[in-house]
DNA sequence: CACCAGGAATGTA
DNA sequence: TACATTCATGGT
């Protein structure tokens, strides 16, 4: 994998399936939540969750903060894993209502607010980054498993680490917000509609790369 | 019925 | 560092 190629497989994806206008939700509190539940379950799930906790009004970080966790977890169940992902909820938004909400924590550098991040329970690097990208505007590269099936598939070269798969896109590609933001959400359009565990190359943007 | 979904935490070797 | 296990509902 190289840089060109990098450029190509964007430029491909993109005119395949134009942009796509991420990250689906209104409010910052609703892509933090999204971001949480939608840990290993798919998005139509996802959005029967939000819908449960917008009409309880509680599709907001600092009323999770005080609302009862049974009251969560039954609204929560379409996504999954509601037990945890209510324990989740509860660090997460404790974490952002104690440390002065969204303006406060965005004064902070990106290194030091991912670092930050990653303390928090339910938070490992992928939900982390893509807190850092969609809710705080920081060029910082998502990797998940689409990007990591679709570097083992068209990469050429072993990608073990989180790290490393971040690194080989940020070395290459301008630290741009916007570009960012596209890449990732098209490479999930790519999985979702043909990178899948049994590909179906079938008319793949990618088709015929090696 | 089997398989998988826009992961993370925890434990083992 | 590299895997394995657990968590749980809903779509295909």
């Amino acid at each position: 994998m190289n840089r060109e190629k990098l450029l190509l497989i964007y430029n491909l994806l993109y005119k395949a399936f134009g942009p796509q206008n991420w990250w689906p939700g209104e409010t910052k509190d609703e892509i933090v939540i999204g971001a949480i539940l939608t840990q290993n379950t798919a998005w139509n799930n996802v959005e029967k969750a939000i819908a449960a906790l917008k009409r309880a009004h509680l599709c907001d970080l600092k009323a999770l903060h005080e609302a009862e966790p049974e009251k969560i977890k039954n609204l929560i169940k379409p996504a999954g894993f509601f037990n945890q992902k209510c324990y989740y909820l509860k660090s997460v938004s404790s974490f952002f209502v104690e440390n002065g909400g969204f303006d406060r924590l965005n004064k902070l550098t990106t290194s030091t607010l991912r670092a930050s991040l990653l303390t928090v329970k339910g938070v490992g690097e992928e939900t982390a980054d893509s807190i850092l990208l969609y809710v705080f505007n920081r060029p910082v590269f998502v990797i998940d498993t689409y990007t990591k099936r679709l570097l083992s598939r068209h990469g050429g070269n072993k990608i073990s680490s989180y790290k490393q798969a971040q690194a080989l896109f940020m070395n290459n590609i301008n630290p741009d917000v916007k570009i960012y933001n596209e890449y990732h959400a098209l490479i999930v359009k790519l999985g979702k509609e043909f990178c899948k565990p049994t590909p179906t190359c079938q008319g793949c943007p990618l088709e015929g790369l090696p």
